[in-house]
DNA sequence: AAATATACTTAACAGTGTTAATTTTTCAAA
DNA sequence: TTTGAAAAATTAACACTGTTAAGTATATTT
């Protein structure tokens, strides 16, 4: 028994390895210069070693996210405290703003590239601390509501917007698409102005 | 001259054959599954040839993008017939959301793929029609904005919020992550429910 | 010590973008 | 009309990619 577990122990130990590596290769190089045979030598192991830890390279990026997910929601671990529920939801969106400048290369794993979502697919799996942000999401909205804050709508709606919203600078952003609408220097701070617009307009009057 | 000027022609036609059959694969297929050989194989020339006319795959993306950003400029086309800003504004994101979701494919191009704009650096070039629908942006607010229909702000900050907020809805939904906010077949809708409740947020009370 | 199960590697396949060298075609001058 | 240069297209090749099948060590059990 023990020594099965011990070994259990150690399989785990190797994947932690291969996930931990591929997570700083794809930080370091984005997700589609990462080669399986790159990941391979930085853990020390042949590449098709791999394939009897996960099923392909997109299982990799998909478990990748779940530590991407985690470190989300640890910036939002001071919430809590803002018994304002705009307040709340506005420092929210500034997090995820600040995630997404901080860690491009996490975000676009996270939230654009499509591999992760095949591999949940195939996998018939979730991804709990991705649903869990999400939730928070709506019941903020659900508690701004609740309180008179917010225009009364369907709580999906208004956090589609939010969500679509703040996903929107983000990726465009990355994508170096907003160039297009002010000079790259004034980017970051155009895209917290376009946000606290958002808030200020959507509080009820 | 006359020889000369035929032999350019010539040129320029198979140029467009290699556009056009390429833009084809990638709608059919996704940018990253389209290799250079199957493109050669369908215009009958051999691989190398694409070579003596675009610089590399990426180049030939580039120039797909220019003809989706023609075809999105088509479906605005009637804006011009709406009178009221808001009402304007409202249509440009409808029409937006619907070439989208209705072509997935060159939205993706356009606007998630980093691979256009990395041409687009190699180059020193532009994208008349792309900077020319974000003009048409900025005017419309502009104009909402001198008839006391919008609260006053920076035109450059509202329009980025509309746009991150379009392409968010966009973006989002190609890649699947809205159908973990409201089920699959309720994403369409909420995403109309959305970017209605922006306008109706937005516009002045 | 022999047999079996586990962990890992080597070799290989079919594909990728791209370059250099080579061939075929085109067309003007002799 | 043949010759020679210029242009256009091709073949061969390189260094990669993700992934699978077959083979080899290494433990563990009998």
């Amino acid at each position: 028994m023990s020594i099965v577990a011990r070994k259990e122990k150690q399989k785990q130990e190797i994947r932690s390895l291969i996930l931990e590596e591929s997570m700083k290769l794809f930080v370091e190089e984005g997700f589609n210069k990462v080669s399986v045979r790159k990941i391979a030598e930085r853990v020390q192991y042949s590449p098709t070693t791999l394939y009897l830890y996960f099923k392909d390279k997109n299982e990799i990026l998909f478990y990748c996210c779940e530590s991407g997910f985690k470190k989300m929601l640890e910036h939002n671990i001071t919430l809590g405290l803002i018994s304002d529920p705009i307040e709340r939801l506005h420092q929210m969106g500034v997090n995820y703003l600040n995630f997404g400048l901080e860690y491009p290369e996490y975000y676009d794993l996270m939230f654009i590239q499509e591999a992760p979502m095949s591999a949940l697919i195939d996998m018939g799996a979730g991804w709990s601390s991705g649903d869990q942000a999400l939730e928070a999401l709506k019941m903020i909205v659900q508690d701004a509501m609740d309180k008179g804050l917010l225009v009364p709508a369907k709580v999906e709606t208004v956090a589609m917007a939010v969500w679509s919203m703040v996903h929107g600078l983000v990726s465009l952003a990355i994508r170096q698409r907003l160039d297009k609408l002010v000079p790259a220097e004034d980017v970051e701070k155009t895209m917290h102005e376009s946000l606290d617009w958002l808030l200020k307009t959507m509080k009820k009057a």
